[in-house]
DNA sequence: CATATAGTTTTGAGCGGTCAAAAACAAGAA
DNA sequence: TTCTTGTTTTTGACCGCTCAAAACTATATG
């Protein structure tokens, strides 16, 4: 049984960067998976390799890895982990939600089921973390459907920002300060193809042009 | 500037080892600084070299190993973080006062002086923790008066527990269940040499009879 | 003083995780 | 089909931490 804080980090990494695969891919590539880990691709390969071994990844040479379903609860662990304590510093210990992910980064190692069962206690069960992260439950299954984004939402109509696809700091600080944070209502007032830009309006009437890359980070569900 | 996990238990070894010297005795045995890291002589060995050569500590061959001030320091703010994690535990998440030593070992790592401030904050800058341990200072440094125990203090006298010197998690039963925590107040009735024995009695009038070994790791102060 | 004993250091090795650089490969372009 | 290019794998090496077992003190005892 495997599970040192290193195999944890490549667990999440292969979950994550899966779900950021052009539908019909199936199996990550080392190079993204060597680079979001920030690590060279030899030792990722050699990673993949020892995580086949234990039953958690499924490795085809020259192709990419693939999470097992094992390999995937154990994803959906350290990932409950990481937003459970990512909302408990928020609401409970007063950090602001642009703060919370380099300590879950640490934390999410090391705190016990014990205690990680009395914070989700302590929080009332919650569903999704301070970025609108869904937090998976003690099995490590995670529940989602797809969602809309601003590049994807109607027009016109009011909708609510759901999630943020995106942790950097600058960006979350961004969000914050134009009120585009996961609760917001605002409106999609237009796109601009060849601008390459989607512009919004929030509840105080001010527009707000953003760049595709940016409006895809923002998730959002229909108002009401 | 090294401090990985593993130095910083030893580091926290050799600290809480040299307060268990007889007198006059500055260096801690390599065979005693392994055993209570469950390690083997030639390992506790080779770090202390380690440690020599970072400057944290100083290593005197078949002699034995002592802290620098800089690792009398380091090794202060690990305590800092496992006593303050500890109270943290039990006054916020309700932990028993026997179950939370384990959880701190691991979370004393990793924890950041961001946070660990803000628990210190939110508990009210405390000065001990659960078990009485005195929790050091932001710089790592420790105050620290020479107590009585159970063995030493004044027969028939009230006084207060300030201090359990023992984690094992059956020993705080045994301490909890017997009304012996830290603020109980309670009373020598008499100490037998022969018997190996010493009496105490509590508020409920009811005796109990310790042995030396037990006896000593319960700090008091005269009540009052 | 010689020797036995307990404690300590050294040596050689292994595991987990990593890198740099060389070799091998897949897939498209020519 | 052969070349070219970008990606992946392999190799050899290193660092941190550890152990087992052999070599070595220091000290006490006779
Ligand atoms: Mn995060
Ligand atoms: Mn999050
Ligand atoms: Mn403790
Ligand atoms: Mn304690």
């Amino acid at each position: 049984m495997l599970a040192s804080s290193t195999v944890e980090n490549y667990l999440k990494a292969i979950h994550m960067g899966a779900n950021g695969l052009r539908p019909g891919q199936r199996l990550l590539p080392m190079g993204q998976l060597a680079a979001s880990l920030g690590v060279t691709p030899g030792t990722a390969t050699t990673m993949a390799k020892t995580l086949a071994d234990a039953g958690l990844a499924e490795y085809e040479p020259y192709a990419g890895v693939a999470l097992t379903s094992q390999g995937e609860r154990l994803a959906g662990l350290v990932l409950r982990r990481h937003r459970l304590v990512e909302l408990f510093l928020v609401r409970v210990m007063g950090f602001g939600w642009d703060e919370v992910h380099d300590e879950a980064e640490h934390l999410e190692h090391v705190v016990s089921d014990r205690l990680i069962e009395r914070i989700d206690e302590m929080l009332g069960h919650p569903e999704v973390d301070p970025h609108g992260d869904p937090i998976p439950n003690a099995d490590g299954a995670i529940v989602t459907q797809p969602q809309d984004t601003l590049l994807t939402c109607p027009v016109g109509q009011p909708v609510v920002v759901t999630r943020v696809l995106d942790q950097n700091r600058a960006f979350l600080q961004f969000v914050e300060t134009n009120q585009l944070k996961p609760g917001e209502t605002i409106r999609v007032e237009g796109r601009d193809e060849s601008a390459d830009s989607v512009v919004v309006s929030g509840s105080s009437d001010r527009r707000l042009a953003l760049g595709t890359r940016a409006a895809s980070k923002l998730q959002v569900r229909a108002a009401g």
